[in-house]
DNA sequence: CGAAGGCTTGATAGACCTCAAACACAGTGG
DNA sequence: CCACTGTGTTTGAGGTCTATCAAGCCTTCG
């Protein structure tokens, strides 16, 4: 039994820092003191809702969650996936009020973390709080990154630079080797994503197999070409601002 | 001559964090300790640029300003725009590599904030860092409610939603009055934020106004029909986060 | 008064959507 | 074990929203 199923909520939450700030010992340690509560949930579950009030934070331990908002005629639009390692409510911790949903996208194993215990952390260890501000800064650049993508790229160029953004954001927490990983979403979420519908989806995903950068067996995206893949989307990866960026 | 033309600027960044968060009377004062250089800009002046590392924030004091990346074929996207009050590069703080370019769209006077001074700041009183780590938290709101705005709803709502978000966010820092506020932005520039075409934001613009939504004098901008203009943007300002609305 | 930038208009084209149905596959139950 | 169901993918056809191209007009400003 390694270390990742002995405090792998806690070890993915560092490792998902590591991967954005510096980290001292005793931020380290800190993390680790902090109280979590593991939680599992279904598929499509809603987490937090429009109009919560959270007195906790939660972090993606394992699956996949996104945050959304319905427009007035019902559509859905996604804002942002979150991978492990990912705090997808941090903000709810000076923003008393919930302004979107986060649901999960598959069966998901989440730790919540009370604002409490963040509050007091962020007071203790300047350093952290730092960490923590930086990777609400980096969502912010993530939502930026993607009005751009939903407003000026055409369908091809989009669907592969949302391709290239989880590529490696999920290389950055080991979760993407030999250009292979799992994408548990469907067709219709993407689209949900990009502003794009169902069908026009599934036809650029075709036309991305067809030009040999993509291919998928079964949820499992195997990247078969990243040059092409990333000048297909247009993509620099430096608004993730990863520090120790792996894959580029 | 009142306070607002002595020291405009720190009374200007005071009345914004206000409208988002309570300050104490430390906190005010901590922020009319801030040393900040004032600086005029041109109508389209690029403030900061992708690949910079700003060693210091601006505050817009008066005029407006917009952040904006050009997508592979040239085509700008605006993915916000800047009133008085506002902290376009606070990210800065604690990004260091500029992902995006800020530019001025109008004349405008700018305050120049060292870093140092911040960081030292927000070391002193946690309360001022809890409020502009909140405000960074507002505009990954918007930034979310863009991307629901470009990649969901048709250009008429687009339009509206826009113009809403604009009222409320200068009624909050008592720059609309009598539903009439300066709109200095031109339909190209507008069209670059909602991610379509000068020609269609023109006719967009006129079915607006057909439908008596608003009406225009030059660059001043007058909303005829609030109502209805939110419902045809079906705009909610919850995601504003602003603590004393005084529009809704 | 000419130039420049912004606004407006018309015509045409194209990217993407909607509707509708067939197909594939995994899980369920009798 | 095999229909049965549900979800997701794929395909086809037609429609629409929005882009592009091109030109005329208006205002501002030197």
């Amino acid at each position: 039994m390694d270390e990742t199923s002995l405090h792998q909520e806690r070890n993915r939450l560092i490792r998902k820092l590591e991967s954005i700030a510096d980290l001292s010992d005793e931020e380290r340690r800190a993390i680790f003191g902090l109280p979590m509560t593991v939680r599992t949930f279904a598929t499509d579950k809603d987490i937090v809702r429009e109009g919560d009030r959270p007195s906790e934070c939660f972090l993606v331990v394992e699956g996949f969650a996104g945050s959304y908002k319905h427009s007035g005629d019902g559509k859905r639009q996604f804002m942002s996936f979150y991978t492990p390692g990912d705090i997808p409510d941090l903000q709810s911790l000076h923003l008393d009020v919930m302004d979107h949903n986060i649901s999960t996208l598959v069966p998901s194993k989440l730790a919540f973390i009370p604002h409490a215990a963040l509050h007091e952390a962020t007071r203790r260890y300047p350093g952290l709080a730092a960490a923590l501000w930086r990777d609400t800064l980096i969502d912010a650049a993530i939502f930026r990154e993607w009005i751009v993508n939903v407003g000026r790229r055409p369908a091809y160029a989009r669907m592969a630079h949302l391709l290239c953004e989880l590529a490696v954001k999920l290389k950055a927490v080991g979760l993407m080797a030999d250009w292979t990983f799992e994408l548990p979403l469907t067709q219709t979420e993407l689209g949900d994503a990009m502003g794009l519908s169902t069908v026009h989806v599934n036809r650029t995903v075709q036309e991305l197999r067809a030009h040999g950068l993509i291919r998928s067996e079964g949820r499992t995206l195997i990247i078969e070409d990243w040059g092409a893949l990333k000048k297909a989307g247009e993509f620099d990866p430096t608004y993730l601002h990863l520090t120790n960026r792996r894959a580029a």
